[in-house]
DNA sequence: TCACGATATTGACGATACGTCAGAAATCGA
DNA sequence: TCGATTTCTGACGTATCGTCAATATCGTGA
């Protein structure tokens, strides 16, 4: 790596200033209020100046979720090396989750434009794949614990199941419970007032249903969720509201 | 209810015929190439007629999804009348499920639009609340069945937790795979290659944590899932590939 | 310090798409 | 048949995107 030029080092300074200005305005005016005209005046900058960091709209859409992505694999693999058992280092995992979309509120939004096939058709391929990649840590992250945990026997996989099936079930219940807890912003009236206590719940479940030892019913994994966001998370968890 | 006039069912047909183009054009070209303009060319009505019909392009988007989410209603109330055990009928939910998606590939790109504040907040709101609603509807059937298996006895529910909340794991579990099935169309190498077939695995681990009896151990319901979809989907299942 | 070529920045502009509305066309009723 | 009423139309005003020729800034060597 050679050191940065002073010129390199102010274009990178100001690609993060647009995209924070950028993830303002999605969060303040949505998808369709956020527009190049407000974001250049927002930033003092003229829209020429934008399109030398970003090809289109949509690739500042994906540029939030890239630099976001990053974040979220960097609190994913710092929650895998929680010391414990392997189903307690998947305790971790899920509360690096948790913690990330409770810190990243408009993160959620970005991903499903991103994922929105036409959408993302109009960004950088490289930014797309740079999120996909963020993404695919992240994924790997919990694969590693579940692979870890048939390693040490904690878990004996039942007949015809994979590793991967295991953590793409956990992370339909993580994606699922955010998306519900999102959209019941505007469905509010509805039986689940507290969608994280059963987010909990739901993975321990389906670790149970598993066979993943120790099972919940022979160990606290609220407490281990606790004890996970204080040790690894102490900032993070606090600025979240999650501990205090 | 009086009998509509003739003008009044033309306006009803004309709204079918609209909606079904725009759904080919979200298909072939895209959120952001379904434009009103081509709407209009292809229907051969004027922007003037659209906008009689729906207030904006994305009330056009939420129309889609209002009428299919109907469509989805109507396959999960009748999978629920599936004669068997309680935890047999929820295998019938979820093939109902899973039909819909191969049924109606569009139906998950427009959800995903309407999920997205901003561009929700344009369309009708009747619109709206009426996709809403028929979300609501296959929501509430499988709380039905977690309910009777409550009520028969063949699910005992670990403390603590709700109906809602094993149903809303259950849901989780499945708009988390389709999701992942859709993406994988450009994520491509994925060690996920059967989603579907891995998504009833999960299913099941997840309905075993719980301790729904039968469990998945002692009863097949790879078998149960075939039959419901020849009993109760006969038709519609073939036209998807599920069955011969 | 200044001059000059290279690089970065700007904002006016063309293109596209949305949503409207005054006028044209079709329908209805007597 | 003809006027009233409803429906339909597409040209138009506005907004936003993305471009590019003109302008400003920067770096360097005399």
């Amino acid at each position: 790596m050679t050191p940065l030029t002073r010129k390199q080092r102010e274009i990178r300074d100001r690609e993060e200033l647009l995209l924070d200005v950028a993830a303002e305005l999605l969060v303040e005016q949505g998808y369709l209020g956020l527009t190049m005209d407000k974001l250049a005046a927002r930033t003092e900058y003229s829209k020429g100046t934008l399109y030398q960091h970003f090809s289109s709209k949509e690739d500042v859409v994906a540029g939030i979720l890239a630099r976001n992505g990053e974040m979220r694999a960097v609190l994913f693999e710092r929650a895998a090396t929680f010391l414990g058992s392997s189903r307690e280092r998947m305790g971790a995992v899920g509360a690096a989750a948790e913690l990330f979309v409770l810190l990243y509120p408009h993160y959620e939004q970005a991903e499903r434009l991103v994922k929105t096939s036409s959408i993302r058709a109009k960004a950088k391929p490289e930014r797309v794949q740079l999120a996909d990649s963020t993404e695919f840590r992240c994924f790997s992250v919990a694969t590693g614990v579940v692979r870890d945990a048939v390693g040490s026997g904690d878990l004996v996989l039942p007949e015809e199941h994979t590793v991967e099936q295991i953590t793409m079930g956990l992370w339909s219940l993580y994606s699922g419970a955010f998306m519900i807890r999102e959209l019941s912003a505007y469905l509010d009236e509805s039986a689940l007032d507290e969608p994280v206590s059963v987010l909990l719940r739901n993975h321990n479940l389906f670790l149970d249903g598993a066979g993943w030892q120790p099972l919940s019913t022979e160990h606290d994994y609220f407490e281990v969720r606790e004890r996970a966001l204080r040790e690894i998370f102490p900032a993070e968890a606090k600025r979240a509201g999650l501990i205090t």
